[in-house]
DNA sequence: TCTGGGGTCCTAGGACCC
DNA sequence: TCTGGGGTCCTAGGACCC
């Protein structure tokens, strides 16, 4: 039906197994071989060990649900400082074979293999099972590799044998894979998509690729219709290999327990929240353009307002009259609300503020070194600063200095 | 999975303009 | 001041991801 040539492309996907629960088993070898969860600090399991899933344990389960399966499993707080560290070694060792690597996520990344046969003398399969024994020996976590002709492609492959496997998926043995995957497990259709599908009986990524051009063109947006492609071997999204060093925007929210009406404690979390994302962008040099301070009530609608700001600025306090009338326009006396929090957007580089980020950051590694005495013992090198990040470059001419115009609208979902 | 927190991209439709 | 066609910009909301 189509034919794809065995290499066009070679994109490995890396893929940490279970990965925060992981790093704790690696920093902590009494959890070696144990179930443990992650997450206990917001009440749901986050990550689940392999010896905890054996328990029907799985993500997003309730802890006193889990306690109740598996009383002698250990369940732990989140330490995203440590899973950070951990994943900038495993990107830093596959940077080591390729200059073309993506950091898609903590746990995951993807790089263009294509040309590396030669320099290391290697078949590609050779060159994954190296990359996966480095990452495995100097980190003590497991990892799942998956190589094929492109990124949605190596995904697949990548969770087709886990914990620890290495799949290879040349152009002609495409269809076997996508036989075997049902279409909800695809990379980007989620479950509403895949209702959609089999309602045409497309069950598997096989079904789906099968589909003439039309129908996909018809029926289907554009994301889709780009999946649908590189199913069939042919590449479409690109190894984004600039460093995650930029936001669109940046959120932060918080869950009561049980949900509150209190107006006071409300705003006072709501602040904090508007603190920490501005705080947030001024580490990346941004200035803010829009402020957008939201509560969600039990039935999970969102009452968001927005706050333009021109010129964009760095710091919340200068809004702070205006960010408090926002939120009092959206609460309402007696509605018991589940979330406050903010995202803002709009953001833009700030020329004038001085590139601090690029000293190490050496108070981190010593309370990592305090807390995970362990390091040492294993030996384990924390070479990579963890916020050794570029700042992004703008061109944009300077705004002057000016109380920032304010205009704020409201909307509810 | 009775639902945490943090993201990205796409599309439809309205406003506004010529 | 009756109205066609076409463009851009913006926003809300949907869908998806880890």
């Amino acid at each position: 039906m189509f034919q794809v040539r065995s290499w066009p492309n070679v994109i490995l996907h890396l893929d940490g197994d279970a990965f925060f629960a992981s790093v704790f088993q690696a920093t902590n070898p009494r959890l070696k071989g144990q179930p443990v969860v992650t997450g206990s600090e917001r009440g749901l399991a986050t990550a689940v060990s392999y010896e905890a899933r054996k328990y029907g344990i799985h993500r997003g389960m309730l802890t006193w649900q889990i306690r109740k399966i598996c009383p002698q499993c250990t369940i732990i707080p989140s330490d995203y400082e440590l899973y950070s560290l951990f994943s900038q070694k495993m990107f830093t060792i596959l940077k080591s074979f390729s200059p073309a690597v993506e950091e898609y996520s903590i746990d995951e990344a993807f790089a263009d293999l294509k040309g590396l046969r030669q320099p290391f003398n290697m078949s590609y399969q050779e060159i994954g099972r190296a990359i996966k024994n480095k990452v495995e020996n100097s980190l003590g976590i497991t990892v799942s590799v998956g190589i094929s002709v492109t990124k949605s492609l190596a995904k697949l492959a990548s969770s087709f044998r886990k914990p620890s496997g290495l799949t290879l998926v040349p152009g002609h043995e495409i269809e076997i894979l996508l036989g075997k995957t049902v279409i909800s497990d695809v990379w980007g259709i989620g479950e509403n998509t895949s209702a959609y599908l089999q309602k045409f009986r497309i069950k598997t990524a096989l079904d789906f690729v099968r589909q003439p051009e039309s129908f996909v063109k018809t029926r289907l947006s554009k994301p889709f219709f780009e999946i649908w492609r590189e199913l069939r071997g042919e590449k479409v999204y690109e190894i984004n290999d600039r460093s995650k060093q930029s936001y669109k925007g940046i959120t932060r929210s918080q869950t009561f327990t049980p949900s509150i009406n209190n107006k006071n404690i409300l705003w006072a979390r709501l602040l904090n929240h508007i603190e920490d994302a501005f705080s947030q962008a001024r580490q990346f040099h941004y200035l803010v353009g829009k402020v957008c301070p939201f509560l969600k009530t039990q039935d999970f609608h969102y009452h968001v307002t927005e706050l333009k700001l021109s010129p964009p600025i760095a710091y919340p306090y200068l809004v702070r009259e205006e960010l408090r009338h926002a939120f009092e326009s959206v609460w309402k006396k007696g509605i018991l609300y589940r979330t406050a929090g903010c995202r803002i957007t709009d953001l833009q580089a700030d020329e004038t503020s001085q590139m601090t980020l690029f000293t190490t950051d050496n108070l981190l590694e010593k309370k990592i070194k305090k807390v995970y005495p362990l390091y040492e013992a294993k030996k384990i090198d924390f070479g990579t600063t963890f916020f050794d990040r570029k700042t992004v470059e703008d061109n944009k001419p300077k705004p002057k200095l000016k109380l920032p115009v304010i205009s704020i609208s409201h909307s509810s979902s």
